[in-house]
DNA sequence: CCCAAGTCTGCGAAATCCGCAAACATCAAC
DNA sequence: GTTGATGTTTGCGGATTTCGCAGACTTGGG
């Protein structure tokens, strides 16, 4: 009835791009399929997912119930906050004196900041900012931000129109 | 029966932030509690969304088709790529000479390219991209992106860490 | 060999999704 | 005020999906 699917199950060896992973839990190439798939569309159904992969639909749910658990992945509506036509966002890259990490964790315990990630280069930090108006922009960058201790200084990039966003790194 | 929705809904006035929509589709107080929704969980059942909103099953259905349609929105899985192992990750700065736009939509034509945005300040465009390996980040980089007519210069910030990701700028 | 932990499958019940026709609201034209 | 066109909402079946659970299978010790 399944002969199809045990062919595609677990036939490769353990992948390459698992030793590579960092401290993230283990995903075996099954489990990166499902991503791929919700990539796609967030709704998609688990018995088409499961068909698409190789796994029975409750398969697919208690490995999505889990991935979910484990903040591998969240399934969210995202949208242009300048479309839907309400707020000011802005780029800003952050030089810090000390200890970086613990400057990230600030910036990441504020509402406004919506993606902060550590890089290498100029700055040591980048952050996406997401503000109700101008004033509110101001305030959190000039006000907030500079005075988390570690922040040594600023430079903003206020973004004025979105051109691409996606999703679909395994889809290619 | 349900004499308690109707109170809630289109009871406010047209909603002062509907006016400083700018290109985008126009977009009522509803359907945006429906996308505040969608973004704390992208499955959630639309008659759970209904009951939250004040609307039918039905017509929140035909509304976040409709959304989807439009583009207003989308509905996905995200990750951190890093976690998930198996790429390398860069936000670029773009200085450009000539037509920013027309930069913009060649960058964004780029696979690897994820996001892109333009914005004010010491750069035109943000490029976000995601690659495979160091060697393919540099390819991308200094081949592919600055090959591109009209790009003056480039600087490259390498993703260490990611330290947040949300969705929720409805839900403050 | 046997047990424990983890994963997958199959299945029945409950909940959800989907398409459709009718009701309703809005608005411009007459 | 009436009429009609347009767009939205509702309620309803039937098809589909989700959900919880028990049993089977695999793996890796002790």
């Amino acid at each position: 009835m399944h002969s199809d699917r045990v062919a595609s199950r677990s036939a490769e060896p353990k992948d390459s791009r698992e030793s590579r992973n960092g401290g993230g839990p283990h995903l075996d190439a099954v489990s990166l399929a499902i991503i791929e798939q919700l990539q796609e569309d967030g709704r998609r159904p688990y018995a088409a997912i499961g068909k698409a992969v190789g796994l029975s639909e409750a398969a697919v749910r208690q490995r999505v119930q889990k991935l979910l658990d484990q903040g591998v992945m969240q399934i969210v509506a995202v949208t242009d906050p300048l479309t839907v036509g309400f707020r000011r966002q802005a780029m800003v890259g952050v030089n810090v004196e000390g200890d970086v990490e613990s400057v990230a964790d600030a910036l990441s315990a504020m509402d406004e900041c919506e993606y902060v990630v550590m890089t290498a280069g100029s700055f040591d930090l980048m952050v996406e900012i997401v503000c109700e108006d101008d004033d509110h922009l101001l305030e959190v960058i000039n006000r907030r931000i500079r005075a988390v201790p570690g922040v040594r200084s600023t430079e903003s990039f206020v973004y004025l129109k979105l051109k691409k966003q996606t999703y679909m790194w395994g889809t290619r």
